[in-house]
DNA sequence: GTCTATATCCTGATAGAC
DNA sequence: GTCTATCAGGATATAGAC
């Protein structure tokens, strides 16, 4: 499996085509909205061939999301990482969060609508990774960090569970919206470099200013 | 128009309950899912009567579409409304914003998902309603009000785009990621009352923390 | 206005030649 | 592995009786 002239070099060339242009169709327009013909045009092949590698539209479905699910949310998950001190912890949290959506500004999105569409495919993926990763349990380690710095006095006491729901919504709303604020604020593009940086900036400051502890906050 | 016994009292009873099946199915299934036939079926009827009634899906749609938007985004922009002191201006637009979301959990993700499809139609609707709309913009209402008490040295100087931003992604996300938090956090059901307020309460403090002035602030 | 039956079109999937 | 041609099912939409 390494000649055949002109085409790719082998093996899984064209299926890997192929769930590439799945992945974006899926992405843009759903399950539902999806078509198979479409799919076959962005990879360069035709409907039949497509069935020849994927017996189904399901099953290219599960495929798709498994592979494109898998390295999202590990990525994600790998946000909350350990940090010296709580401050460079939450900055990193930001940071790696809003780096990793604006990489991926389509597959939120997609993941909001079809897990409230009750997908039973996306669900039992998602539930794959979320249980069975090997890694690191997410919230578990962002709760202690937060518990132990409200105990040494560096935040006030705070709910990690609602810190963390407004931390991801701050963090991904503007990708979620892109659509609304680009028409309805002329100027603002989530997709722009210099407008990511300082979304971090606003969400850090607002975040910090808002935990930490009176009495040890005079740095500012 | 009034009699007509045993059935509703006249002219838009049956157009009624088709809007609102019609408006089940759309913001469950989306556009491409929604099948014509279960629209019928939950409306009381069956598919040709639906056709006599409105000519086609797409016309359906919109007609749906407007009718839901319009309510929806009026209510939205009335979150920014005047108020005596900025802490309470604060407070108002994260319970009334909360408060509608809450009453909505499906128009935001399926407008969010319908939106970054690029449907033409929730495009235009939505246009007509925010630009169009005779009621009060919203936003320079609020950026001015920000302005005024970042002036008066009740808040820090924030980018007041990037705040509003920040408020209302606290305050859509739990609604929006509602089946994912569920399912990764038993004992979180963002349609609880109790989890409503609750999460009214952080978001205000979080925000209120992270915003007023230090000089003027020992009320806490 | 409401129904049954039917037309028309589209899409996912298969057959079979090369 | 790749193609053309085609089938079978399902979806929107219409015809026509009541």
């Amino acid at each position: 499996m390494e000649k055949v002239a002109d085409k790719e070099i082998g093996h899984g060339a064209t299926a890997d085509r192929i769930l590439d242009a799945a992945c974006a169709v899926f992405l843009e327009k759903g399950k539902a909205g999806a078509r198979m013909q479409e799919i076959a045009v962005r990879a360069g092949i035709n409907k039949a061939l497509l069935h020849y590698y994927f017996r189904s539209k399901d099953e290219l479905y599960r495929e798709v999301l498994t592979r494109e699910l898998t390295v999202f949310f590990r990525g994600l998950v790998e946000s909350v990482g350990q940090a010296d001190d709580f401050e460079t912890f939450i900055r990193n949290f930001i940071d790696n969060y809003i780096e990793r959506l604006s990489q991926n500004p389509g597959i939120v999105r997609f993941l909001t609508w079809e897990l409230g569409s009750g997908g039973p495919v996306a669900r039992e993926v998602i539930a794959g990774i979320v249980h069975g990763s090997g890694g690191v349990p997410m919230y578990p380690v962002f709760r202690d960090t937060v518990g132990c710095a409200a105990r040494d006095g560096k935040i006030r006491p705070v709910d990690p569970q609602h810190l963390l729901f407004s931390l991801i919504g701050m963090c991904v709303y503007v990708f979620l919206a892109a659509p609304i604020l680009t028409s309805v604020f002329p100027g603002v593009d989530p997709g722009d470099k210099a407008f990511i940086e300082k979304r971090k900036r606003e969400i850090f400051d607002l975040v910090w200013y808002g935990i930490r502890s009176e009495k040890g906050g005079n740095d500012g």
